[in-house]
RNA sequence: UCCGCGAUAGCUCAAUGGUAGAGCAGCUCCCUGUUAAGGAGUUGGUUCCAGGUUCGAGUCCUGGUCGCGGAG
């Protein structure tokens, strides 16, 4: 038996609830996963994680190796290095390889060193590139990149990111790919979603090869092919005959890219073998969330919950709030009526609404764990409703208060 | 009491005699595999008061008021 597999329970047409095992304890599905990039959930300690619903969280790649990889692999990994008991996750980072690189353009090298740097390849979003100068250059052996911190430059390819991910031990881990912008146009998402495939078999094997994390880590391979059909469906076989543990749908799912990259993903899962546990990267709004479950996905994580609340974005039943608006000001009453999380357990709108205004610390580290329980909770709500046979009545009536 | 300096948006301050602006605050919005306690937009004015000079005054002149220094 693989190291991570899923039990599913009950299926209400696609949508499941199952149990994912992993060697450091089980997760119940549907389960939202928190992102903690540099082994922290922003602002909330592990000690607050069973309060919060946290089962699991997924670490990063990226930034871990550019600092503190040393002090988490003598730590004894990312769980253990954060005092925490449960399942873990790792991404590749090569979300990261690409989003924070600077290169814009949209040439992709064939030759690995025969680049300059303006034929380099960067192929995320421009809204995200700062001044510093920094690049991602892609070949098909990997990427070369410059650190965010201090420029430096550094080399991932399949192999390095698995290794990496091996010494952050997370139960969980994805292979190395190559992620796009829903923007992108057909012949460069076919371009990238094969040279993730062939990524994705270098991971695999080189994880594979590697018995004492084999034994410890499952591998979960990544889909891509932006908002083509076609191309998504083809990534799906691809990678789900590939022999991995599980399967992570790429891309980026934001609302400014419209509606339809998250769509054209979930057209994957039709074509995965029947039982292998879904992750939904970076997909975290609560309606993405509902229609990701009803397709099949198992796990989501995203930053939404830890940004948003930092921000002031707080979720209720009845929609979003800002928090720092003046309406707040003066409502004793708690962020959400009837949420159980520690922030509505015990404190006033008013009161993070003050925390916020005097620029408190704490009002984010509240703000932050009130929306990782909303989340933890709306995934335990819709694993209920497909246990009780109820996903579809469910769904309808939490997207009427919502929103309402 | 005298001398000097000052008074412009809620605050701190800009503006050759020629359409009164900025930063912060305020108000609102945004955030989907975190370079993010971040980002964007935007509302605010009898320019202390009363006169005068001027085609035109926040700006120059006169007189007040208030504040801050200094002298006594």
């Amino acid at each position: 038996m693989r190291p991570v597999h899923l039990t599913i329970e009950a299926k209400h047409s696609s949508a499941r609830a199952g149990v994912l095992h992993t060697p450091h304890g089980d997760i119940l599905t549907p389960a939202f996963v928190p992102v903690a990039t540099k082994a922290d959930i922003k602002g909330i300690e592990s000690a607050k994680f069973p309060a919060l619903g946290v089962q699991t969280l997924i670490a990063n790649t990226y930034h871990l190796y550019l600092s503190g990889l040393e002090a988490v692999e003598k730590g004894g990994g990312v769980a253990k290095f954060m005092n925490w008991n449960g399942p873990t996750m790792t991404d590749s980072g090569g979300f990261q390889v690409f989003s924070l690189g600077s290169g814009f353009g949209k040439k992709v090298s064939k030759f690995s060193g025969e680049v300059s740097p303006e034929e380099a390849v960067s192929v995320f979003d421009e809204d995200l590139a700062t001044a510093h100068g920094k690049l991602a250059i892609i070949d098909d052996e990997g990427v070369s990149f410059t650190s965010h911190l201090d420029g430096s430059l550094h080399r991932f390819t399949p192999e390095r990111s698995v290794e990496i991910q091996h010494r952050l031990g997370a139960d969980i881990f994805f292979a190395f790919d190559q992620c796009t912008a829903p923007t992108d146009t057909y012949e460069f998402q076919k371009d990238a979603m094969e040279r993730t495939h062939a990524w994705a078999k270098r991971s695999l094997s080189a994880h594979r090869q590697n018995f004492d994390a084999n034994t410890k880590q499952g591998i979960y391979g990544i889909g891509q092919g932006g908002q083509f059909d076609d191309l998504r469906r083809e990534s799906a076989r691809t990678i789900g005959d590939m022999g991995f543990d599980g399967f992570g749908l790429g891309g980026s799912f934001s609302r400014k890219y419209g509606d339809h990259s998250l769509q054209s993903a979930l057209a994957m899962l039709t074509e995965l073998p029947e039982g292998m546990p879904v992750h939904g990267l970076g997909v975290g709004e609560p309606e993405d969330i509902l229609l990701g479950a009803e397709h099949g996905v198992d796990t989501f994580d995203c930053v939404t919950p830890t940004r948003n609340g930092r921000n002031g974005g707080l979720y209720t039943k009845k929609g979003k709030i800002q928090i720092p608006n003046a309406e707040h000001q003066y409502d004793y009453s708690p962020i959400d009526e009837g949420c159980e999380c520690p922030t509505c357990q015990n404190h006033t709108r008013a009161y993070v609404h003050h925390l916020f205004r005097t620029r408190e610390i704490l009002g984010p580290i509240l703000a932050s764990m009130h929306n990782v329980y909303f989340l933890t909770k709306l995934c335990s709500d819709i694993r209920e409703s497909i246990l009780n046979g109820q996903f579809e009545q469910f769904k309808e009536g939490f997207l009427n208060k919502y929103q309402g």
